[in-house]
DNA sequence: TGTACATCAGTGAACGCGCGTTCACTGATGTAC
DNA sequence: TGTACATCAGTGAACGCGCGTTCACTGATGTAC
């Protein structure tokens, strides 16, 4: 009945989620038409709509996609504040900060997320609570405290990666663009260790 | 030999630049066409080209002018760390979460900045290094510590704000939008409240 | 003070272009016999 | 094993539309006399 393998068009329509990915971090939503999506993925203009509903209805599966990627490489991270704190180094490297194409989601398209459809902007709370959570285990994991305290940690750690890189693309000052990552990493350091706010300090061996 | 009085045209330019800033912030760069920018200024299509040279050439001049406003509104801030505290909590309210169009450029601008003409990521990189070193000064007179501890705080207070807005403004569930501005606020204090970190504390009176 | 004129900010129709989307089709492949 | 056929992933031209930009013009106003 079916005259191609089972998987080939399940392939296309993942290779197509991947390449738009990479293009919309590059360019924007609104920066990358059809054309230059399905063109990516060696197809042309007519064979996006045997895969997608619509150019939004690809929108909210890149973001599901990227976010599942994201939650992928924390929740592989092994257990411990070193652990974390090579992520963070990693995550503000001169490398991330010059290659959006492959680098994190929310850095390249955070601020667009709010004027995009329901389905999109729902895809993306999904995506960035499960992100949140699985940082609050590490943290609680490594550093202790309460599990309140520890995803307000996390909320902050994301929140400030994700502009630094953003501030840290925008300027066209190489110096003050390095000083940013610099910064970030101080502070991204002060959020995970500092004490707890209302207790004292309470340490998990 | 002129027929309107002087200041005319460049009042209707200025009127310009304050909508545009507007609708930018609330419609992205890419999502705001000339004809909805110079209607929101009351004006017809043709009008436009008579004040500015392009849509890239509008785009910077707004960069410039809303950087300059966000400086204005951090320099009158009085000294001390209940003004800093004050400010904070202010930008973490739900009614500028609520409220692009007449708040923060960067948290509604930010990830789109990169791609931007050279002239606007310049405009930018200026506004952007006037309000680190306005906030750092803030810093620097309310909790003492050294002049590049004070500068690596104030880049780390500006990010952790910006991004906890637009994560504010993404996220679909209420709560946890609230939740976000918490957790910022809890971890601005931090960051403005934390001992420096290489050299013992040092306090200016 | 009243009239004629020159200025120029703003008008609005039109330009080519690329957008998201549609659709009649092609042609490589798995299946039936 | 070899041939005819049905399937359907992908093609590519075309659609209406809104984009950024251009341009011939209009008409309210300040100035000259």
């Amino acid at each position: 009945m079916a005259r191609y393998s089972a998987e080939h068009k399940a392939a296309t329509r993942r290779r197509l989620i991947e390449t738009s990915g990479r293009r919309f971090k590059l360019d924007g939503f609104d920066g990358a038409g059809i054309a230059t999506l399905v063109g990516d993925a060696g197809l042309t203009n007519g064979a996006f709509y045997g895969h997608f509903a619509s150019k939004d209805d690809l929108i909210a599966s890149v973001v599901t996609d990227q976010l599942t990627d994201q939650l992928a490489r924390v929740e592989a991270l092994e257990t411990g504040l070193p652990s974390v704190e090579s992520f963070v180094r990693e995550y503000l490297s001169p490398e991330h900060r010059d290659d959006p194409g492959h680098g994190c989601p929310s850095a390249a398209l955070l601020d667009e997320v709010p004027r995009q459809d329901v389905a999109t902007r729902e895809a993306y709370t999904a995506g960035a609570r499960a992100l949140i959570d699985a940082i609050a285990r590490h943290l609680l994991d490594s550093a202790g405290g309460d599990h309140e305290d520890a995803r307000s940690r996390a909320i902050g750690l994301v929140t400030l990666l994700v502009a630094s890189l953003q501030l840290a693309r925008a300027v066209t000052d190489p110096e003050l663009s390095d000083r940013v990552l610099d910064a970030a990493f101080e502070n991204a350091m002060r959020i995970a260790t500092a004490p707890p706010r209302p207790d004292p300090t309470q340490e998990t061996s």
